[in-house]
RNA sequence: AGGAAUGUAGUUUAAUUGGUAAAACACCAGAUUUUGAAUCUGGGGACUGAUAAAGCAAGUGUAGGUUUGAGUCCUACCAUUCCUGCCA
């Protein structure tokens, strides 16, 4: 798999990368990092730069580290970190060390002080409104702060007691002296620090009361980690020259952290911002972060995605700097082959009727052989049980069928798949018309595997044995939106949910093979798809989720 | 309106760096099958045309230009995305 990784051209960042070796930049050093804000689950497009991080270090020798950018406790929590730390695991990636943004508040505290110092930065008592009207628009420069020019020395001790807890949030922040007439409006005094009095930060406590923004905590602590390519995505593309220009407060030798951006991940039919994603979990629209609709990595893994499928995923739709969307389509196609040579084939009946054999003896059961992996020959074989009442699926039986249906009505033959060829006989009904039981009579001469079993019959159904088969919760997973981009609707995106995106049903019947499934073991059930076992399931309530519909070309029934 | 960036089949990416426009997914048809899945074979697809026959002075947003030769270089225009949090 890696040759023929290795074969496929280069995306343009790795082109980037391999032309820096070439000429020695940074003295042939490869250094990323993943960068995460633990302030929520990682989702799919995580995986996309987490694949690219860890993927060229990996790829050029080089390290990549985890580093949490933990600036904000107003929205933080150490419950994000665990759980980040441990899908970038799942997904198949270990970091070189992992570091806090946190671990740097001191560096970076000393470097404001120094930025004071030499008259790049000024303390400003403005109010955000204040700040914010200053700033002017793309179009209008902005203007200066009346605190823009005031004494070095005053700053200072401003900036002291904002650190003191003597200023009350709001009050006060420390603001870069670059440019308020800039046509890049992160230029226009950007905003260095604010205060956070009434937060602890999960790390550091009460230590400090002021906190550094993204701008200027991000590059700097690349830069004090040695990282060489500071990989992020488009709409940090227009940062990029402040991140710059902090870094040249800083560097006195030729090493320089190079940022590079690439497109982000969009897909259809679901949305990809942590901000939406909350909101779902937070209304109860979804049942949580890692509700098997959620494009979160904990969601997709409840769903029954596994690491390949998503590295594969990843790996098809590249990296760019144009911003398109994908299709839904790819992904599913990506969990499909991952799966098809490696989980069994089982039978499940979702919709159950019971199916009578009136030719076959009572009472008695006979074990058949069946193949659990037609794609995988060392899958081997198992045994299931048949006799003389079975369940069937309900669509699998018809009274009065069109020319063209090819299953149980009355008359017609099938093939019970690795049994044997049965003609149905009838049915029962019950007191509302609705069909209770079918009955058929079996051809013994033609047990699967047998001269017998070679006739050509139209077609094949699954079944499960009565007295075997165990009862099993299924839940059938669709599309969290309706429409192909909620986020570009006019409309709240919560009222574009898919309504059907799950249904739940109680008495589907599987069959015994599945009696010691345990959370996580993937199986497809012949004709529905591929399925997982709930985190929730139990030995005697076993619950299963649809990862994937079987591709469906069933549109027959027209006409 | 200012700045930054991006336009290649329906979608996402390739294209030996100036030299045959290709792949995957999607779509359509046929064969085959003890899964109406998978598999196999083929097809339309980038411009015009009616879905065709077919055409082309035709094809990589549009229009020009440079060149023996342009998806690739140059100019202009158009479209889309991002930028005015004390979020990241």
């Amino acid at each position: 798999m890696d040759t023929a990784e290795n074969k496929k051209s280069l995306n343009f960042i790795e082109s980037i990368v391999e032309k820096d070796l070439k000429e020695g930049k940074n003295d042939g050093r490869v250094q990323t990092r993943f960068p995460p804000e633990p302030n929520g689950y990682l989702h799919i497009g995580h995986a996309k730069a987490i694949c690219m991080d860890f993927g060229i270090a990996e790829r050029f020798g080089g390290i990549c580290n985890l580093r949490f950018d933990d600036t904000n406790p107003i929205t933080e929590d150490v419950e994000y970190v665990d759980a980040i730390k441990h899908d970038i695991q799942w997904l198949g990636f270990q970091w070189n060390s992992i570091y806090y943004a946190s671990d740097y508040f001191q560096q970076l505290f000393e470097l404001a002080v120094r930025l004071i110092k030499e008259g790049k930065a000024y303390v400003d008592e403005q109010s955000s409104e204040e700040i914010a009207k200053q700033k002017g628009t793309p179009t209008t420069p902005g203007i200066e702060s009346p605190y823009r020019n005031r004494p070095i020395e005053e700053s200072l001790h401003l900036f002291d007691k904002m650190n003191a807890g003597e200023i009350a949030e709001g009050a006060m922040v420390l603001r870069a002296k670059i440019d308020m007439s800039s046509s890049n409006m992160h230029f226009r005094d950007p905003i260095m620090y604010r205060i956070i009095n009434t937060r602890h930060h999960h790390r550091t406590g009460d230590k400090w009361k002021v906190y550094p923004m993204y701008d200027y905590a991000h590059g700097q602590s690349d830069f004090f980690e040695g990282v060489t390519h500071s990989i992020c995505t488009l709409e940090f593309e227009v940062h990029r020259p402040l991140y710059d220009w902090f870094i040249d407060q800083l560097a006195t030798t030729n090493y320089r952290p190079q940022q590079y951006e690439f497109n982000r991940l969009n897909i259809t039919y679901t949305v990809m911002s942590k901000r939406k994603m909350l909101q779902l979990v937070k209304e109860k629209l979804v049942a949580g972060w890692d509700d098997p609709r959620m494009p979160t990595i904990c969601g997709l893994r409840r769903r029954g995605y596994t690491p390949s499928a998503i590295r594969s995923f990843i790996n098809m739709i590249g990296y760019t700097k144009y911003e398109g969307t994908i299709d839904a389509s790819l992904m599913e196609h990506a969990i499909r082959e991952d799966l098809k040579p490696k989980v069994d084939r089982v039978c499940a009946i979702l919709d159950p009727i019971k199916l009578i054999i009136t030719n076959y003896p009572a009472n008695q059961l006979e074990l058949l052989s069946t193949q659990n992996n037609p794609d995988n020959e060392q899958a081997g074989e198992r045994t299931i049980q048949f006799g003389k009442e079975l369940y069937i699926e309900r669509s699998d039986y018809m009274e009065n069928a069109p020319k063209d249906y090819f299953r149980l009505t009355e008359g017609k033959e099938v093939r019970l798949k690795s049994a044997y060829i049965v003609t149905c006989t009838g049915s029962k009904k019950d007191e509302n018309g609705r069909v209770v039981e079918v009955y058929c009579t079996y051809d013994a001469e033609t047990k699967s595997g047998t001269e017998g079993s070679k006739r050509k019959v139209k077609s094949t159904i699954n079944w499960v044995e009565i007295g075997s088969s165990i009862d099993a919760e299924i839940r059938l997973y669709d599309r969290l939106f309706a429409i192909e981009d909620p986020s570009k609707s006019d409309q709240d995106f919560r009222d574009l949910l898919n309504p059907d995106s799950l249904h739940i049903l109680k008495g589907a019947k599987v069959e015994a093979y599945l009696q010691n499934a345990k959370p996580m073991d993937s199986f497809q059930f012949l004709k529905h798809g591929y399925f997982t076992v709930d985190l929730d399931s139990k030995p005697n309530h076993l619950i299963m989720n649809r990862t994937v519909s079987l591709k469906d070309n069933t549109p027959k029934e027209k006409k």
